[in-house]
DNA sequence: ATTAATACCTAAACAACTTATGTATTATTG
DNA sequence: CAATAATACATAAGTTGTTTAGGTATTAAT
């Protein structure tokens, strides 16, 4: 787990980039996707999921459907093609902040 | 420039490294380093700045010393021990979330 | 003489988050 | 088979770290 003030500012890149790669995801099981991918290291919470959510989908970049399953509801999320463009723009400029960073930092990165 | 969000939270790791790496630097100076270190794409403000300044002071992580310079007075930081101890850890935590983005995000990045 | 640069500072407002709590269903376990 | 954990959603108060917008004062540039 890293110090919070580390994944500041990273949430709605990350929901973006998985619902750009998967065809629709819920909110649920986009905190266990990143939880599982990251080794436990950064875990998405719900109070800050579900409002970044409902916002994506109020500016158009996400739309929902609402499934059941069982007696249980499942809101899929799914990302609009305003919103993969936004996706997109998002990871650029990330990776390009990374590259400044490493620079700055004078940081070894670690690849696999 | 990059959208505000992303530089949140590394304010504190950028000001330790560079304390780190300078004997002594102060408040203005390091608004200028790293705009220069950036080519402009990270700007601290002053109203971010200062106050971090103060609170790593506190914490007993930088110590001060006023110069006079001319009759304009300039307040230099250090870095203390202790505060070396923190900085490196801040860098090796910010290295190792750096390349958890990478694996999660599927980025590419430009190294230099 | 005015503006820009140097150099510090603070405080209100804002955004994005954490923490805490709530509802309800289904699966597990002792 | 009762209690707990997991699934799945949600909101709201409080905290944190910023931005924005001011303020003071000196020195350099136009």
């Amino acid at each position: 787990m890293y110090s919070s003030e580390l994944i500041k500012g990273t949430l709605k890149t990350i929901v973006l980039k998985l619902l750009s790669e998967n065809e629709r995801m819920y909110g649920y099981e986009l905190t266990h996707k990143v939880k599982d991918m990251t080794g436990g290291k950064i875990q998405l919470t719900e109070g800050a999921l579900y409002p970044t959510l409902h916002a994506l989908e109020d500016q158009g970049i996400l739309t929902t459907e609402v499934v059941n399953v069982g007696n249980r509801l499942r809101k899929y999320y799914s990302i609009t093609p305003s919103g993969r463009k936004i996706a997109s723009d998002k990871v650029n400029e990330y990776t390009d902040f990374i590259a400044t960073m490493i620079t700055l930092l004078d940081l070894k990165p670690k690849l696999g």
